[in-house]
DNA sequence: CCTAGGAAGTAACAATGGTTACATTGCCAT
DNA sequence: ATGGCAATGTAACCATTGTTACTTCCTAGG
């Protein structure tokens, strides 16, 4: 396990932390479309994100859900962390968008480790810094831009996070990650395949290098 | 100042890092509608809230506005946490909703208490937490609220913050805030009114109790 | 090869929110 | 008190998004 660790989190985490990671840390190996984190569910370990993308999702009161933000190698969940340090209940959901890589470790730990070692302060801090700024750019998102904008915004994500061009997903999948509706999601794919930014097949998407 | 750092963060800080608040920090009083932090600004010291009510905004492309949050007695902003430790630009605006003070902390000192102090390093992590929160409420309300129910959580949010159940702002001035237009505002507030949850005057709403 | 069911296309309509334009009202300063 | 201006009321219209109800197309599994 230390050779995955060193090579993804070796120019974070200084030499003695790494050892302790990998003491203490589990090796956890996810497929695509599992759960990992689930709403109002306490978090007994925090995850290290080795391999992979994972996506984070809130819930409406009517159980719909919403895309908040992928999660890539070197990632945790900043939710997860809060959740951690405060033993309050997680407020999102997480599924792996991609099989997954993960490196499991323990809360306790975790206080331990914000005293004893500065990568671990710089890792946290910097992790709840880029959390805030994805936040930030849903945000934008949703209030500032149409729905044929967001829908561009998400499948040029998703392209960058899983690195293909090719999108394996429904216009339903699609529009579940929005919040709108699949006939909303065919029709603006429909008009952005008119415009040349990407090319509709069965069950999934290819988009145009531009 | 150490008078008032006691009230109000007696209870949160360590009595050495009270003192060294009260040694380093600068004690400072803004009158409501004050720029405290500018999109873009780098943030040289950071402002712990004493007394008073902070509004934290975003900015689209067109410079128009969206509230993302209200901060109160004790908290302070963790966007500009954020910037302190990475050294990087403010994302957000912050203008002083009510008359407001404040203590400033010098950037260099933040770093340090967090390895120094436990209850320094809890405050952070604490503010993080339910800056994150207080945001995910925010992306609740803009993408699964319709318009009137986000004006009204917008108006008890409002009185909550400022324990007062008349608001003092303009259709236009809350226009700016929900980003949406007067004329919206307006034609909401009314079917508001008709539902016997307010009363419209020139220049306020009285909030109805239920 | 055939067929059932999932996936996508499309039309028609409703609802919400944004925009323009103008009328009315309250209030402050002179 | 009154003229002027900011604040509010309101109507009419448009654009976007959501909804319903189909049809058509594709493909895996028998």
């Amino acid at each position: 396990m230390i050779q995955e660790l060193t090579t993804y989190f070796g120019h974070i985490f200084e030499d003695a932390l790494l050892h302790e990671i990998n003491q203490v840390g589990t090796f956890k190996e996810v497929s695509e479309g599992s759960t990992l984190i689930e709403i109002g569910q306490y978090i007994k370990s925090m995850p290290l994100l080795v391999t992979g993308v994972i996506k984070v999702l809130r819930e409406d009161s009517h159980g719909d859900e919403l895309l908040l933000y992928f999660l890539e190698n070197g990632d945790t969940c900043a939710m997860t962390l809060s959740c951690c340090m405060g033993q309050t209940k997680s407020e999102v959901r997480a599924i792996a968008e991609t099989d997954s890589k993960l490196v499991m470790i323990p809360v306790q730990k975790m206080e331990e480790w914000l005293a004893q070692y500065k990568s671990w302060r710089n890792y946290v801090l910097e992790t709840y810094h880029s959390r805030l700024n994805e936040l930030l750019e849903t945000v934008d998102s949703i209030a500032f831009l149409k729905m044929d904008e967001r829908l561009l915004k998400y499948l040029h994500d998703k392209t960058r996070v899983t690195n293909d061009r090719i999108i394996h997903n429904t216009h339903q999948e699609i529009a579940y990650d929005l919040h709108t509706s699949r006939v909303v999601v065919s029709r603006l794919l429909k008009k952005l395949e008119n415009m040349g930014k990407l090319e509709l097949h069965r069950s999934h998407i290819t988009m145009v290098t531009h």
